[in-house]
DNA sequence: CTGCATCAGGTGTCTTTGAACCCA
DNA sequence: TTGGGTTCTTTGACACCTGATGCA
């Protein structure tokens, strides 16, 4: 309670922040040499109000609500509203929208508005408090994390893209032809090794090393093969053109290798670690994304600084140790030593019990890699780079402190395949650029160092891209959450994988020639190809994921709340158990751990039913949960002595170790098997009684009803209405046997309908013309008799203003008789005026019999005819 | 300074089976 | 009188996530 006391205090604190923070806007924006108090008090006194003067202490909005009641209707209201705001503006928006963005807003109340706008708030200066530490924290919305995820997922694609890019650039034969020329003879002699391993690439990776230095951070925007060649001339480079240019000398001298990238995307989830914003430190110019990550570090520092500690050199090592040693608490010289932080031995019990447990065996090369671990050197070791070609007057912007972390984090290697380590073979991590080898290991904590979060370890080769991520990560838990989503993911690297499958395994390579100084690279197609691709490319996946299995296990407890791998019981939610018991992979802090395959979901009864499970006789529920329900809690006053409310009270669940397929009951003597309630759950066909079917046809639980058939209502589910969730019913589930009799009938009677509803719109239509002409001779009669001369009705066409007239004639035959009818009208009429003084004197020509009476048609010797309807 | 445990609040998901009244 | 249709009113418990805080 006090903590969350004290996060209130800290929210008024802020929102004294936010009135004193505009103050400091008012004070920026008013420039005109007005006092930044006077202002203000002057308003307060003409408002009258003690509001006027913001005292520290007092809640901002309960001013500012004093303020807006006070100022209902007065000028002075209307000012501040007009100036800075709507003053019918809710001043929680005020709160959330413009406060926070000082910059955007302060300019807007520049110029003549600012004094008007200082006329309506009332504000104090307080000069102690540190508004650049200001902190605003706004919970990300739903629309954040779906922007937050589709800018990560689109940054993902570009760097793939750039990936890919490179790797093209790595196949240049021009590019590996004039790498070759470089090399010295004696090292050419690695292609012609048949069990390569790691150790044979020593001399090669040494040599890279001594002839290539990374010099600049970010590359210029050019093409990258023209970058790599430039590169590749002047022996200097970015990081990535320096990587690739080893990619390339390995692939010239015929050894299988992938141009390795640690794509650092913006992060997943909103506001998250926004350091890490590759493109943060860009001074806002928005090309981020599309370049290399650390951009915004150009131009640190450019004291020139030896290139980065290579193993394999290392007696240039010993100096940069030492400083590693004092900033370093974790690292020792070369040897990565970690801290023996508490749990870290448990931690190794762990790890060790975990192994046990999922009966996998370390590999000899992961103990072999671990014991080389000392020998690699730190992550600050890593980051150390050339810089002495950059210009000192460079108008780059200057290096943040957050970008600066970023230096030399590793982002792009090779991997080469080493047929001779393992039986099988093994890629091998080989950062050239740094002199490493094998140093996989190291790769996240380097990372991790430099501020780089390791997400997305992509290797490319043949066009294609693999992620490789496992191989470079020891805590995958801790990774995972950070990336997209792996169907995703993996949809989008389907036909990268594919490609670069394709690339990297199956070919034989024949001891090559050197004559005349030029690499012949002699790769003969094997028969075999497919099925080494296939077998290579599984190998790895399985490599990669039989990595999971040594996963260590965490030491915190929370790290076990959304483990892909192992389980806690105190994260389980209450629809969830451990089933079975074991084995038992660990302990953290004297909790057992367990795998989390073996964490079940637990439903009831009818949710199984659902899907078509139900739980085998004799069985227990896993788990019981008492329902705290105010219709039990009703039903439990008003029936304490029934059982049956006392079941009610509580929820049986069970596993799905429990169930059994749905034995559905069956329709017997055309009797539909129904629930308690009388009806069938539909939720699915599944859940339908053998010997029924479900009619989903609108109103035929009437004809089932007149049919005599037994029938029950098939509810299909539920909507929430009118504050509960009520069923939803959606036709019937009557038994097979009446189904085509249901349905003859149904369609019978929809027939039958139909002839109905047309006979009774046609008697309607009969009945309206009928009115209407009838009222056209009455009006005729009264014409004839009193206002023969009137100016508006002789020769004029009687037009259908009657109001039953317009009605009922939707279809095209109604309309058809309308027009017809109204010209027989417009003559008839018009014949008629034309006699001035004629009386109609009708004669019945025809009669036709109707179901309920009888159609008359009369004529009149001048050709009008009515029809009249005698019932 | 970092990482972890704990707590509390916000947010989103899942839950779920009327009753009174009118009218033909 | 009765059965069918319409209208009324607009949950709440809980899991999960996140930020704050204290502690080692």
């Amino acid at each position: 309670m006090r903590g969350r006391r004290d996060s209130k205090k800290q929210k008024v604190s802020e929102d004294q922040v936010h009135v004193s923070g505009d103050a400091e806007k008012l004070q920026r924006t008013n420039q005109s040499g007005l006092s930044q108090k006077i202002p203000v008090k002057r308003h307060a006194a003409s408002l009258g109000k003690s509001c006027g003067v913001a005292h520290s202490g007092v809640n901002r909005k309960q001013d500012v609500a004093e303020h807006e009641e006070g100022s209902e209707g007065d000028t002075p209201g209307e000012q501040y509203g007009g100036n800075g705001f709507p003053i019918s503006m809710n001043m929680e928006e005020i709160n959330d929208s413009d406060w926070e963005d000082g910059s955007a807003h302060a300019s807007k109340y520049k110029g003549s508005d600012s004094e008007a706008f200082i006329n309506g708030i009332t504000v104090e200066l307080n000069p102690l408090q540190d508004f650049s530490h200001r902190k605003i924290k706004r919970r990300a919305s739903t629309e954040d994390k779906e922007v937050a995820e589709l800018v990560h997922k689109v940054h993902l694609l570009c760097l793939l893209a750039r990936g890919r890019i490179i790797d093209k650039a790595c196949d240049d034969p021009l590019i590996q032809a004039s790498l070759l020329s470089l090399v010295p003879a004696q090292l050419l002699k690695l292609s012609e090794i048949q069990k390569l391993t790691g150790v044979s690439l020593h001399p090669l990776i040494s040599w890279f090393h001594s002839h290539f230095k990374v010099t600049r951070l970010s590359s210029e925007e050019k093409f990258f093969p023209s970058a790599m060649a430039q590169a590749l001339e002047a022996k200097h480079g970015t990081l990535e053109e320096i990587a690739a240019l080893s990619v390339a000398l390995f692939r010239a001298m015929n050894l299988t290798a992938r141009f390795v990238s640690l794509l650092d995307v913006v992060p997943l989830k909103p506001g998250v670690d926004k350091g890490d914003l590759p493109f943060k430190g860009a001074q806002g110019k928005a090309k981020g994304i599309f370049k290399n990550p650390t951009v915004m570090i150009d131009s640190f520092n450019p004291k020139p600084v030896s290139p980065a500690q290579p193993t394999l050199c290392s007696d240039k090592n010993n100096e940069d140790s030492k400083k590693l040693k004092s900033s370093n608490a974790t690292n020792e010289i070369n040897g990565f030593q970690e801290l023996k932080r508490k749990g870290d031995a448990e931690y190794e019990m762990q790890m060790e019990m975990a192994l046990s447990a999922t009966a996998f065996e370390v590999s000899e090369d992961a103990v072999a890699a671990k014991a080389t671990n000392d020998s690699f050197p730190s992550p600050t070791t890593l980051g150390r780079i050339t810089t002495g070609l950059l210009p000192s007057s460079s108008s780059q912007p200057v290096a943040t402190a957050v970008g600066a972390s970023k230096i030399g984090a590793p982002l792009h290697w090779a991997e080469v395949y080493c047929s001779g380590e393992n039986s099988i073979g093994k890629w091998v991590h080989v950062d050239a650029i740094n002199g490493l080898l094998g140093g996989e290991e190291r790769v996240e904590a380097a990372a991790a160092a430099c501020k780089t979060s390791l997400r997305y370890v992509v290797a490319f080769a043949g066009y294609g891209a693999k992620d490789v991520t496992r191989r470079y990560c020891r805590r995958w838990y801790r990774i995972a959450p950070h990336r997209v989503n792996t169907p995703w993911w993996d949809e989008v690297l389907a036909p990268l994988k594919e490609l670069e499958s394709r690339a990297t395994g199956g070919s034989i390579k024949l001891p090559f020639t050197n004559d005349s100084g030029l690499h012949q690279e002699m790769v003969v197609e094997s028969s075999m190809k497919s099925e080494f691709v296939a077998t290579g490319s599984i190998l790895e996946d399985m490599e990669l994921e039989t990595r999971a299995f040594y996963e260590p296990l965490p030491t915190n407890q929370q790290a076990y709340r959304n483990h892909p791998l192992y389980a806690l019981e105190r994260w389980l939610t209450k629809y969830q158990v451990i089933h079975p018991k074991n084995p038992i992979l660990g302990f953290c802090n004297g909790f057992p751990v367990y795998r989390r395959s073996c964490v079940q979901i637990l439903k009831t009864k009818e949710k199984w039913m659902r899907e078509g499970l139900q739980v085998r006789h004799n069985e227990f529920p896993a788990k019981v949960l008492k329902r705290i329900d105010k219709s039990v809690k009703e039903q439990l006053h008003e029936d304490d002595d029934s059982e049956e409310t006392n079941s009610g009270g509580t929820i049986e669940l069970f596993g799905k170790w429990q169930l059994e397929p749905l034995s559905l009951l069956h329709a017997v003597n055309g009797i539909v098997p129904k629930n308690d309630r009388g009806q069938v759950d539909v939720w699915s066909e599944k859940c339908l009684p053998h010997g029924t079917v479900h009619l989903k046809l609108p109103r035929i639980f009437a004809l089932a009803k007149k049919l005599e058939i037994d029938y029950a209502p098939a509810m299909v589910g539920f909507e929430f209405r009118n504050g509960r969730s009520v069923p939803v019913y959606d036709g019937i589930v009557v038994c097979s046997e009446f189904k085509d009799i249901l349905l003859e009938a149904y369609a019978e009677e929809k027939g039958r309908k139909e002839t109905e509803e047309r006979k009774r719109n046609e008697r309607e239509v009969i009945s309206r013309w009928y009115q209407l002409l009838s009222s056209i001779i009455t009006r005729q009669r009264l014409n004839n008799c009193y206002g023969s001369r009137q100016p508006n009705s002789p020769g004029k066409v009687v037009t259908l203003t009657s109001g039953a007239s317009n009605e009922n004639l939707s279809t095209s035959q109604q309309h058809v008789e309308k027009m017809e009818l109204e010209q027989h009208i417009a003559v008839s009429v018009s014949h008629s005026t034309e006699e001035h003084d004629h009386e109609h004197m009708f004669v019945t020509v025809k009669k036709c019999s109707l179901e309920n009476g009888s159609l008359v048609t009369k004529r009149c010797q001048c050709g009008f005819s009515v029809q009249v309807e005698e019932i």
